[in-house]
DNA sequence: AATACGGGGAC
DNA sequence: GTCCCAGTATT
């Protein structure tokens, strides 16, 4: 990486100064989180876990659930795979739950959890990231933070005008910088007031300077633009296409439940795409597609067609074609994205059947009736 | 060092 | 549409 600018030396060498500002305005104006309601080392583990790549207000919901349904790293380690997917469901990047499952059986397993953030790097699903956070917070370790927050807020502190090609690159370029700040008595609030600040007051647009804590150690306050900070590549947005089939039989969905092995969704349940059932893609373009829908994840945008299954054809269950009866729909665990098309389908649908409800054609709905009996 | 993971909120 | 969020695993 580039070496450390003479602002970072600066601001370095204010590191007590910086410190006091930090953790006298995280006293203040820390927000109640159930993470710090009565902290414990499994509440710290789990919101740790959950809020990788997923900001704190899309988590909030999922913890309480979590939380109420495996109170303790016992329950979680005792609890069977499909009831931890299930109660991630709709959270996205599942093997973070099946990770999370790993190191709860592995935790149980020990005399005692470790302390250090070495040692818990060594355990599923955490990185240098998650084993400074869990350490810091719970056991003190002087171990920093390098998140999205703490890169954007230490690039404006030294208004760092590298450009870097993504942000794991700048975050191992500012983990330095964060390790010569960091409080070494208090470590835990030290690292959760940098990540406040950067998600209350640091906003990656339109940050409130005026009202920041540690505007006086900021070089790109004083530059006028703290916006042009930190200077990441633009990610390039690959679109991708796939078709999916709705195949109903005597009260059934067809579902494809990814293997325990794979990578992706591994035993999440989506609708089966054309290959998955060998089905010839212009069959199935014959007739108007039942929906069509955009995810996003990454740098990819999919968009998914799905079609009705050609009447005729018929399908087996198999290791990874499964029928869920539609009033069992909610025991299985799908992906967020088709948990919500699946449930818009069958809306429609019965809005379309209803007699109070207006009918698009007669024909439509018979053919629909017609999918559904089989 | 790159890329996959293939989610979702906010603008 | 765009950006990026309390990142990690794999290659």
């Amino acid at each position: 990486m580039t070496r450390k600018t003479s602002a970072a030396d600066a601001l370095a060498a204010s590191a007590a100064d910086f410190q006091h500002a930090l953790l006298t305005w995280f006293d203040a104006h820390q927000r109640r989180l159930p993470w710090r309601d009565a902290p414990s080392l499994y509440k710290t583990v789990v919101s740790e876990f959950m809020l990788q790549q997923t900001q704190v207000k899309t988590v909030l919901p999922y913890f309480a659930r979590w939380l109420a349904a495996l109170p303790d790293f016992a329950a979680l380690a005792a609890a069977p795979e499909p009831q931890v997917l299930k109660l991630w469901e709709g959270l996205g990047y599942y093997s973070r739950a099946r990770n999370l499952h790993r190191l709860a059986r592995a935790v149980v397993a020990l005399p005692a959890p470790p302390r250090t953030a070495a040692a818990w790097q060594t355990l599923p699903g955490v990185g240098p990231y998650t084993a400074a956070a869990i350490t810091s917070i719970s056991f003190a370790a002087p171990a920093a933070c390098v998140d999205g927050n703490v890169v954007r807020i230490l690039a404006r502190l030294t208004a760092d005008p590298t450009p870097y090609r993504d942000s794991a690159t700048a975050a191992k370029a500012f983990t330095p910088l964060a390790t010569a700040l960091l409080s070494p008595v208090r470590s835990g609030d030290h690292n959760q007031a940098m990540m406040e600040l950067g998600a209350t007051v640091c906003f990656r647009a339109h940050p409130l300077c005026t009202v920041c804590p540690v505007f006086s150690f900021c070089a790109a306050r004083r530059s006028g633009e703290p916006e042009q900070f930190p200077r990441l590549a633009p990610k390039v947005i690959e679109r991708r296409a796939v078709t999916r089939v709705w195949c109903e039989r005597a009260g059934a969905l067809l579902l494809h439940r990814a293997a325990a092995t794979a990578r992706r969704f591994a035993n999440i349940h989506e609708l089966p795409t054309a290959a998955q059932l060998g089905v010839d893609e212009t069959v199935l373009s014959s007739h108007p597609p039942l929906a069509q829908r955009t995810r996003a994840i990454t740098r990819f945008s999919i968009t998914e067609t799905i079609c009705a299954a050609p009447a005729a054809q018929r399908y087996s269950a198999s290791d990874e074609l499964v029928w869920v009866p539609l009033a069992e729909l909610e025991t299985v665990t799908l992906s967020g994205p088709h948990r919500r098309w699946i449930g818009e389908l069958l809306a429609a649908r019965a809005n379309a059947s209803s007699p109070a409800k207006h009918r698009p054609s007669p024909s439509s709905a018979t053919r629909r009736r017609a999918s559904a009996a089989g």
